[in-house]
DNA sequence: GTCCGTATTGGCAGCGCTGCCAATACGGTG
DNA sequence: CACCGTATTGGCAGCGCTGCCAATACGGAC
């Protein structure tokens, strides 16, 4: 009665069977087959509590005889807290995003916390949705990237009690926990760079400012500290697409057919200096002695290119990490400034 | 005494508070504040079975006024199955899985699903640690990468009873639903290209192959096609590390070393082939004059490349896609071939 | 006004597990 | 041998929601 048979006519009332006609293996069962408690079955499992060995060992060995694997839907519903985090991220093409996955995955990973994850398309509506929708798995913490956020997402996040954790921008107040480095001061700092390397006429090539808001402020700190040694942009280019290879080559083809005499190009981030790297290249212009580059974020790739890129190295995958870290470990909430580093390279 | 205060010091033995000393709001609450029952707001908030529009208001209202998310963890746990697919990929750093994961989100969240994920650095063992993991939340399907696992994966899959998808290899059989394209096609189909073209000194550089399969099979694809010819492969370079534009650049240079002769390389992939052909820029290495070049996956970059890189455009994004749509829809099992598209490029 | 078919609605038993607490077993102690 | 403190163990009430089914309301047709 108990094994009973693949009968797809079962009409018994109450067995529940999947597809293949077999009933699922609850902790209850595994209780009958080792002839203990469901609550020691439960204990051992988790280690938690005590038990003898020869239970621990008849728990494990009907365990294995009978393939059980737990529900971690019913465990969380039982107990409080979900070892569940959500990551909410603006995009999966940018390579700097699934770094940031990388390292807080892994971190996750060790403390036995497993992430679900959302893409906004960098648009704070459907930021706002997602979130809803990740709250209603009642995660333990939630990361999200940067700290913009419209209003309803934010009242979600407060409305929760759920911990947050905002990651790669530091300009502004967080909400709790707070992550990363001033894009601000990255474009400051680059800035400085080429004008101290005697660079007059920069321009900019950038993407679509409005969505990306921490490529905003590395916009604005760039203008403010050229602005400040008594220099302004040449002139700039935004190309409307995000950010790509592509948009930063015809960004910069672009920029140069209206300022021919530009000497030095700064793009919102590595990829679009890639692009206008090979724009260069394509079109015999000398790096840096005739035009000199800059980007941002340190990929390898600029690390490789026959002239290393001028870059800024950000702690993406540490900033993931840290994060997770912080979340599962329940830390006060906190800023942490992982900084970033200037990489001279060869193109500037 | 149903609003009690924020008492911090609240003794009563029943009420679980959480850290802000609130109550979580539950469904029962929604159903008091809207003076109807708990089926009736379980109905109109999953527009499922009959209501009124005067009651789906007074819900509306109800949920708006408290503030209300659904807890879809007991919901998961009360119904029969989860929204919820895990993706199981084994690496974030190369762009194709990150690819991969955003054609499936993307067709996932049309369908009200939440992709959960999990990586296994290309091993095995933690395939199958990382799969259990996910079997423990009772996904409606499983997304895992290649056709290979070890015994222990497959004896889970096949317990769990779970749906899955296997993608981004064809070469083989598999275990329920498989989308993808052949590796070992798209080999012999580079291999062809090249002879076609008049090369006949042709060398390999390549990653870890006992770790990446697909790459594998691509290797004994071309291999095997070169040798039809009456070719065969000049030498090879396999890297230790896992592909990267480094290891490209790096293993052309070693090769080089020892075939000085060689005059077409084909590498394990495009971020291979983009180290290889930074590594002929930084030599004055003429391609493809002196050497040409050809990688796999058709990436961006390779498109803009001064020269457009010669390679195998491959269709992650929608391998993802027709996976979780398949999934989501309950389709039987199936193999979804993509095929792929040779790009023929400059660089050879 | 009566009767019947259909549209709405509410009650309540679980889903599988954990947490609490009482029950029992074990190992000395006096 | 009775007694006590600690180590193990089992029972069972929920966690918040959904699915089933019975109860009620509504809207004509007769």
């Amino acid at each position: 009665m108990d094994e009973g048979g693949n009968d797809a006519f079962e009409t018994g009332d109450a067995e529940p069977f999947d597809m293949a006609g077999r009933r699922p293996i609850t902790l209850a069962d595994v209780a009958r087959e080792a002839r203990v408690g469901e609550s020691t079955v439960s204990r051992v499992l988790r280690s938690h509590g005590s038990f003898s060995e020869k239970t621990r060992a008849r728990v494990e060995a009907a365990v294995a005889r009978l393939g059980y694997v737990p529900n971690r839907i019913a465990g969380t519903l039982a107990s409080t807290g979900s070892r569940l985090i959500g990551i909410v991220i603006p995009s999966l093409t940018n390579i700097v995003f699934p770094d940031l996955l990388r390292g807080a995955t892994a971190a996750l990973e060790q403390e036995g916390f497993q992430s679900v994850i959302a893409v906004t398309d960098y648009d704070q509506d459907r930021e706002e949705a997602v979130v809803g929708s990740l709250l209603s798995w009642r995660p333990a913490g939630l990361i999200v990237t940067g700290l913009e956020h419209n209003p309803g997402t934010r009242r979600r996040l407060a409305a929760s009690g759920v911990r947050v954790a905002e990651l790669l921008d530091t300009d502004g107040p967080g909400l709790d926990i707070v992550v990363g480095y001033s894009n601000r001061a990255a474009g400051e700092a680059s800035a400085r760079h080429l004008v101290g390397r005697g660079y007059r006429r920069i321009g900019y090539i950038g993407h679509d400012l409005t969505k990306d808001r921490r490529a905003a402020k590395r916009y604005a700190g760039f203008r403010d500290a050229l602005r400040e040694t008594g220099l302004a942009l040449a002139d700039e280019e935004r190309v409307a697409s995000p950010s790509s290879v592509e948009a930063g080559r015809q960004g910069l083809a672009a920029l140069l057919a209206r300022v021919p005499d530009l000497d030095a190009a700064y793009f919102s981030n590595d990829d679009m200096a890639l692009g206008g790297y090979f724009h260069c290249l394509a079109h015999g212009i000398a790096v840096p002695g005739r035009l000199a580059l800059f980007g941002y974020n340190g990929l390898d790739v600029g690390r490789l290119m026959p002239q290393p890129l001028a870059t800024i190295r950000t702690p993406r995958v540490e900033a993931g990490a840290t994060a997770a870290r912080l979340l599962c470990t329940g830390s006060p909430a906190t800023v942490v400034d992982l900084g970033f580093e200037l990489i001279e390279g060869a193109t500037a």
